[in-house]
DNA sequence: CCATCAAGTAACCGTTTAGTTACTGGCTTG
DNA sequence: CAAGCCAGTAACTAAACGGTTACTTGATGG
């Protein structure tokens, strides 16, 4: 492989692709694609989503997708890997171990529940996997260790909230990262049945700002000494 | 083949008028299906569920799957009925206003995490309406008032333990109870992603006692003064 | 400027799907 | 015990599905 050739060629190629829109572009077709099944596996799910409703979606036909991603399944799980890759890397941007300790999973518990609510294709996409008991992110080598750091991270601050005496000696990471995600995703996945049970409509602006000071308040409550 | 044998047996069966197991029983086919369809939906969601899967589950044919229940969306709601029939009787059952406030909240909770624990294909129910913006149950006319009960009788408890002075006085029934469902649901219906992600088996005995507790815990700790 | 190769298209294929038709045979009632 | 109704069967259909084949078109290095 020549290097000088293939940087000229990037160079000469990017320098065009600024100036006008390509009619072919690999890049922004696969990520048409991508956008496309992200959004037809979140309302159909895996098995509901439509491979042909997805290259209409993208503005392309079937043929690309099975180009550029294989097929079907290989497709789904790059959508829930990028997911989830989202979610996480806005995470990391929190750095809640810059605060005091009541104040980290404060923020963690306001980003989580406005993360959900901003991006309910992913709480979607977590429904869907889990009916199938994970057999798609199971295979994914890419996301173990994007986790580890968010329950490290989390275990610091806790941690540190010990020695200063104001969580509880049994806080548990874990147990606390659950709380936070099980009070967003639940209201806001199962808000359709809920407020069809209930006749209160949870989406509603006000119920949403009550629910957050409720996370926040449960989150804490349930650490603090 | 001994014809003579068989026809013998079968003319046994119609005379044990009371016992006899009928070779034709609307009911008990009627059952079947339900019970049948409830695994596969449960199992497979909406779109992923086959009608020909649920006949055979049924021991019986699509024919009168169809003629029972007049086509799949009309089961799929029968179903989600049943299910939601189910947890709500078993939890008028508790009387969780015969004890004191702290008692029943605590029964409630319990109850509800046992009952979800118990009863995996009535979270994927809920999972897969949901997926769905609760497209079916909306036109159901059984389930409005089914609900209404569970509601009342928490705001009694809640006004009880406000009163006898071991209860914040912003205490609401709906959080209340959104509280208890969320930490339930979330860890059973996500168990698979959650597993996988933190290499921990969430469905492990000992990690189910320990949210368990945390649940009780958390719900208490959410209202108590 | 043109040969080449990847990007892109459309028509097609075998299979699976929800739903139907035409039929058989067991149960009840008069 | 005959008669008819209804539970139950199996084979079928049209449409939809995931995936493929045969082909065209446009960008680009030599």
């Amino acid at each position: 492989m020549d290097n000088s050739a293939e940087t000229g060629e990037k160079k000469k190629a990017k320098r065009v692709a600024s100036e006008r829109v390509l009619q072919r572009d690999p890049e922004r077709t696969k990520a048409a694609i991508l956008e496309a099944a992200t959004r037809e596996f979140a309302e159909n799910g895996m098995g509901g989503a439509r491979v042909d409703a997805i290259a209409e979606r993208a503005g392309t036909n079937k043929r690309m997708l099975y180009h550029y991603f294989g097929d079907k399944e290989q497709l789904y799980l790059r959508v829930l890997e990028e997911a989830y890759v989202g979610i996480r890397t806005a995470e990391r941007a929190l750095h809640i171990g810059d605060r005091s300790p009541e104040e980290g999973i404060g923020e963690l518990a306001l980003f989580t529940w406005r993360y959900f609510l901003k991006h309910p294709e992913f709480l979607s996409l977590l429904g869907t996997e889990n009916l199938h008991r994970a057999r798609w992110l199971r295979q994914s080598v890419r996301l173990k260790e994007l986790h580890s750091h968010l329950i490290g991270e989390l275990a610091r601050v806790l941690e540190r909230g010990k020695k200063e005496g104001v969580f509880i000696e049994n806080a548990d990471p874990l147990h606390v990262y659950l709380t936070i995600a099980s009070l967003g995703y639940f209201y806001l996945s199962n808000q359709h049945t809920l407020s069809t049970i209930f006749g209160r409509e949870l989406i509603e602006p006000s119920n949403l700002d009550s629910w957050e000071q409720h996370i926040v308040h449960v989150t804490l409550a349930s650490i603090k000494r």
